[in-house]
DNA sequence: AGAACGTCTCGGCCGC
DNA sequence: TGCGGCCGAGACGTTC
């Protein structure tokens, strides 16, 4: 499912792809158009060049000159898709930026997490200003990590999740940097020792670049910009394992539920 | 049909 | 005590 890793593969493709291009219809396809000012999108992404291409948490931002700005959450099963580079086409498509001889097709996202803005607004954007810091930014060390967790009293699974906190982050790469930090799901975040929290942030930053190396993880639906598969989901160590051997102790992985999400891990390894 | 999970909302709680 | 922020539970929407 599209989380760091994968938007972030997904946000350089585009880089390499789009950038420059100009868009020349914006499709929704009938009955597609839900509550969104079709219309007005329209007129302020027809004739336009993408700019500049970002990533912020789980959002993909195409920055567009005429000024607006296209924001994309591709929630748990969205993809991206362009022609030239891919047979198929997204299932349920919602968008299409026509550049001509190519078109990127956005398919099975939720019209609620599409959002055209005036690029200059951005930051009034709900949705992006109550991120957290972005754990691939310089500004994420162990310190500023030990600083943030200090004072939560609730678990640090969750507050992995809380995209107000580390902003990216979701349930597949959380338990995945849980049980490489060695570090029980339910610790309270502000129990954890200088020393775990250390490991903790050198896990956060390990296992994000891990996943990008192999190309993400398409546990569920992700595929990249050219409709291929990325290799992560063949090396999770505890997710979707319940009661398969630990990697490294041979415990068998438990899964309990932790806010409402299946959370897996080595009740031996991680304490 | 049920489990999956990201986000939002809400009521209650904690601690300054 | 008051209050803002935090926490956890539950709901929703969607797919497989």
């Amino acid at each position: 499912m599209p989380e760091l890793p994968e938007v972030e593969i997904l946000k350089e493709e585009l880089k390499a792809h789009v950038l420059g291009r100009k868009v020349c219809t914006l499709t929704v396809p009938p009955g597609k158009e839900g509550d969104c000012p079709v219309s007005r999108w329209k007129s302020a992404v027809k004739g336009a060049t993408i700019v500049d291409v970002q990533r912020r948490g789980k959002m993909l931002l195409l920055h567009l000159d005429s000024g607006f700005s296209l924001i994309i959450h591709l929630m748990m099963v969205g993809q991206v898709l362009l022609s030239s580079l891919c047979d198929g086409e997204p299932n349920d498509v919602r968008l299409v930026l026509d550049f001509g001889d190519d078109a990127l097709a956005v398919g099975q996202v939720h019209l609620k997490f599409l959002h055209l803005v005036p690029t200059s607004e951005l930051n009034e954007l709900p949705e992006l200003s109550r991120l957290g810091i972005d754990p691939l930014s310089e500004e994420f060390s162990a310190p500023r990590l030990g600083e943030l967790a200090s004072g939560r009293r609730g678990k640090i699974k969750s507050l992995l999740l809380d995209q107000g906190f580390l902003a990216g982050i979701g349930n597949t790469y959380a338990d995945e940097i849980l049980f490489d930090a060695r570090i029980a799901p339910v610790r309270s975040a502000s129990s954890l020792t200088e020393k775990e929290i250390g490991r903790l942030h050198d896990s956060i930053v390990g296992i994000l670049w891990r996943g990008l190396e192999l190309g993400g993880s398409s546990e569920m639906a992700f595929l990249h910009l050219d409709g291929s598969k990325g290799h992560f989901q063949e090396q999770l160590r505890v997710k979707g394992r319940k009661e398969e051997p630990c990697f490294v102790c041979g415990t068998p992985i438990e899964r309990m539920s932790l806010g409402g999400r299946g959370t897996y891990f080595c009740p031996s390894c991680q304490s």
